[in-house]
RNA sequence: CGGGGUGUAGCGCAGUUGGUAGCGCGCUUGCUUUGGGAGCAAGAUGUCGGGUGUUCGAGUCACCUCACUCCGACCA
């Protein structure tokens, strides 16, 4: 493949300025608009019809793991959030409170919603009497509310669109599988239709949810080598059940809590796609969550029967993609621009040579590839070359996170990768807070999980050389 | 929440010692173009982020405030 030239030369270059590249990007493409709030964005149809396309792959495999949906009210009475003294404690820094109703003041403070667990406590108190009731596997997609000090688009917003799962069981065991079920649900969503390779593991104390047991994530490497959460599963134990007095009568006709399990999934998805694909360019979509996954660009479109072939091909693939044609008078190198600049995964040009001898030309958006292909083969050709796209994306991706991807087995190795090399540092650690604490001090990094996939890279902690328990995952987080 | 930077037309920016608010791109109309962001001609577009003050006069000076942004601390 020949170099990239750069053409579009009003987004800053990844190597220039990341930061800048990714603002540009996410405003170039349409995806947000800022508005007067801070934190608060407008998501314009183009970054709301990707996030549509994650809500009805993710919704579908909630309903096919049993299920199902509700919706809570956004207000929580400040006497609910308190009630667990961890839970609280987490985000009450963080809440935005609604202190009146018109001009009255309110009794009592109402919390917008940061997360719906203390909801869905007090209506499981309401709802489960007997273990006939259990388990109760429901989900909710919403907004929330953090009044976070600093706001970045997708990323870290004041208000943002998620999924919650919030389940319910009869035993603890159950409740574990469900845990682990769902983080499996995560990783199988983003490897498969996000093409964004993650590891999966678990939280250490210091990064656990407020309130739970444990924490699970699965955390993927973005571009410039820094760390992103993109989804978490909590196992609650019978903590929330105790702390809201949940009870139901057991099969042994006595009393017994419940335990609990919550998860989600943002739009934060949308920022870890970006980064994770995107290139000088432009976004770069995944084509299963990708609004447009073809454009057909009709070339000498003034031409008798060009605009009407292009029209033809849209209806012929209608049934088969999601695809549009841009019959604009806009030249058609502006809409190659564009339609890069935007990620769509296909581009097929029609032009009166290729009609002439019953053919289209199409690109892919990953690597440049330019094909030629029969119309008589388009139907069978376009998912063949959708998936190819999703397949490149991925193993350019596990290949970037392989490269990125660093071990140490002291702590000067360690400060030279930190310092030096962006991306995962995967070294051994003993189990200790101090230790976790004084990576973070001395070397600007956190811990990201505790892979499921163990693997000895010594015997020893890398801070404190004392008998190392397990190889953590570490690195610098968005 | 601490430190830095930035707010002037849709976008990118200029605006001198305070004195009638500008340029490029885009936009509108017309003609010519059309296989990698087309050319020419004519035209439209501003509470200078908001507020208060100083002044005969403020985009420009002072104070306050809001937003964006980067670096830290805190978090999906």
């Amino acid at each position: 493949m020949a170099q990239q030239k750069k053409m579009v030369e009003e987004i800053t270059s990844m190597d220039e300025d990341f930061a800048k590249w990714y603002t540009d990007v996410v405003k170039k493409a349409e995806l947000i608009e800022y508005t007067s709030v801070k934190g608060c964005m407008v998501i314009r149809p183009y970054g709301y019809a990707i996030w549509e396309n994650i809500q009805h792959i993710l919704d579908s495999m909630f309903k096919a793991t049993g299920h199902e949906n509700v919706c809570m009210p956004m207000f929580i009475p400040e006497s609910l959030l308190n009630k667990e003294k961890d839970h609280v404690e987490g985000f009450a820094p963080e809440v935005a409170w609604v202190t009146h109703g018109g001009s009255e003041k309110l009794e009592e403070r109402l919390c917008v919603r940061p997360t719906s667990e203390t909801l869905f406590c007090e209506h499981y108190a309401n709802v489960v009497h007997s273990y006939r009731d259990l388990p109760k596997l429901y989900n909710q997609w919403v907004s929330v509310v953090r009044w976070e000090k600093t706001t970045r688009p997708f990323l870290r917003s004041r208000e943002f669109l998620w999924q919650e799962g919030h389940t319910i069981h009869e035993t603890a065991e159950e409740a574990q599988e469900e845990t682990i079920r769902m983080l499996n649900v995560y990783a199988e969503f983003c490897e498969k239709y996000l093409a964004m390779p993650v590891v999966k593991g678990v939280k250490t104390a210091k990064e656990r949810f407020a309130g739970a047991e444990d924490t699970y994530t699965i955390e993927a490497l973005m571009h410039d080598g820094k760390a992103l959460q993109s989804g978490t599963s909590h196992y609650f134990g019978d903590g929330f059940a105790k702390a809201f007095n949940i009870l139901y009568s057991g099969r042994d006709n006595q009393q017994h809590h419940p335990f609990q399990t919550s998860w989600g999934m943002t739009t934060r998805l949308i920022g870890a796609v970006i980064m994770t694909h995107g290139d000088d360019n432009g976004l770069v979509l995944p084509p299963a969550v990708a609004p447009t996954q073809v454009i057909i660009v009709p070339i000498a479109a003034h031409k008798e029967g060009v605009l009407e072939k292009a029209e033809e091909l849209r209806q012929k693939l209608s049934g088969i993609c999601r695809v549009k044609a841009d019959t604009s008078d806009n030249s058609a190198g502006w809409k190659f621009a564009e339609y890069e600049m935007k990620g769509v995964p296909l581009r097929l040009e029609i032009g009166p040579k290729d009609i002439e001898k019953n053919q289209c030309v199409i690109v892919r958006r990953d690597n440049r590839e330019k094909i030629f292909v029969s119309l008589d083969e388009l139907e069978t050709k376009i998912p063949e070359l959708l998936e190819a796209v999703r397949d490149g994306l991925y193993n350019k991706a596990l290949e970037r996170r392989a490269e990125m991807t660093f071990t140490a087995t002291d702590m000067a190795e360690l400060k030279d990768i930190a310092d030096n090399k962006p991306g995962f540092i995967r070294a051994m650690w003993c189990g200790d807070r101090e230790c976790e604490d004084k990576l973070k001090e001395e070397a600007g990094i956190t811990s990201r999980c505790i892979p499921f996939e163990q693997e000895h890279l010594a015997d020893t902690c890398v801070c404190c050389g004392k008998p190392a328990k397990h190889m953590l995952y570490w690195g610098k987080a968005y």
